[in-house]
DNA sequence: CATTTTATGTTACTTATTTCACAAAATAAC
DNA sequence: GTTATTTTGTGAAATAAGTAACATAAAATG
């Protein structure tokens, strides 16, 4: 079982390489990827090694190949559809984001409970939750974004596990409880400046 | 040196005492802690002793102890205020998010390069880049927010290390370069989407 | 007040991850 | 075409993290 770290460097290998076809670069040595990402050589190699990714003794790797193995290790048959719960400030700029579509992830309908917010005939309608089941089914979707208050984290969780969500990613400071088959992921703004502010002490005690 | 998984953990704990708390306990075994978290036991024991945090036999923890020696921890000597920069569509979710001041974070001003967006007179100000050093060392601020298009992001994470910046979250999906003692944490919507995308997918193939 | 129970705290063990070291292969130099 | 150089790929060593085991102390029981 690969473990997150493993593939979250994948995936930030595969952004740099782009960058570096951008700039016209046909092929990349570990020991410049590495560089340019804060990674040793020997850890990317490794990386590459555990996902058969082969490159050419002295010749390094060819980038293009590069991108396209990794995007083979992500790939989706088909543009994957998203369900974001919770239309207030966070979810609609996470419905505005740009990046989900670049990595084929479409929000392709937005729950929230407050009536006011309900519209059918948008680009991406909002439903009340009570509707979610229909559309998750609908849809054929698999993974849901939550960006409810923390009152209302776990109701929807729990809702969306029964419609058949595999995985969630969600917003609020709570720990979600979920079967084992869900994969949840969590992102908690408030926690992530406490790390950075911690890290900042504790970097300014060692000196 | 702790790890980030060790003190992000401790945060953890903390949101979840606090709601324990709230429900009127007073006390709590690392056993209950940890299921609901879904953390072993020994692990919470484990983190608790690495950071001096002692219970007591038979007893379990005291919450309110337990909460305050977590505060004692991530403790500021004052509300840290925080610099936000890019003031699109995430800016202004970051800006309008509550979860920051719970943990006595405060954006205390926004920096966007667009002129039609500088408000001198809002209750959280936003300003033209140039203005950026002036208002980080005003304000003492040790902490930046950078939501701005990949483009730019490089750039602005150069002008907030010059300005005396020692930490940065993240938004854009660029590994910033920094010097060693400006902490940065990342954070990739897009990669959070594949990475559970590909875990999904890795559990049902293990089936 | 002795005995049993229970939960902590720590040591020992296991597993996972990273770094080190170097053989092998491909290119470049002579 | 032989030698030198460079970069990959991978085992071995080192480090880190997580799990299990258990001695210990406090509380509960009788």
């Amino acid at each position: 079982m690969y473990l997150r770290s493993n593939i979250t460097r994948l995936l930030q290998y595969r952004s740099c390489l782009a960058k570096f076809q951008e700039l016209g670069f046909k092929t990349i040595y570990s020991y410049n990827l590495g560089k340019h990402i804060g990674v040793s050589a020997e850890q990317i190699r490794k990386d590459f090694s555990k996902f058969n990714i082969r490159g050419h003794k002295k010749a390094g790797y060819n980038i293009e190949e590069l991108i396209t193995t990794i995007n083979e290790i992500f790939k989706k048959s088909s543009p994957q559809n998203v369900l974001l719960i919770g239309y207030g400030n966070l979810g609609q700029s996470l419905m505005k984001y740009k990046g989900f579509s670049r990595s084929m992830f479409h929000i392709i309908a937005a729950i929230d409970i407050d009536p006011s917010k309900h519209k059918r005939k948008t680009l991406v309608p909002v439903f009340p939750p009570e509707k979610a089941p229909e559309i998750i089914k609908k849809h054929k979707i698999t993974i849901g974004i939550i960006a409810v208050p923390d009152i209302a984290a776990q109701e929807v969780c729990n809702l969306l596990v029964k419609a058949g969500i595999k995985g969630i990613l969600n917003f609020s400071s709570l720990v979600l409880k979920a079967p084992e088959d869900v994969q949840i992921n969590n992102i908690n703004l408030g926690n992530e400046l406490e790390a950075i502010f911690y890290h900042i002490q504790l970097k300014q005690k060692n000196i």
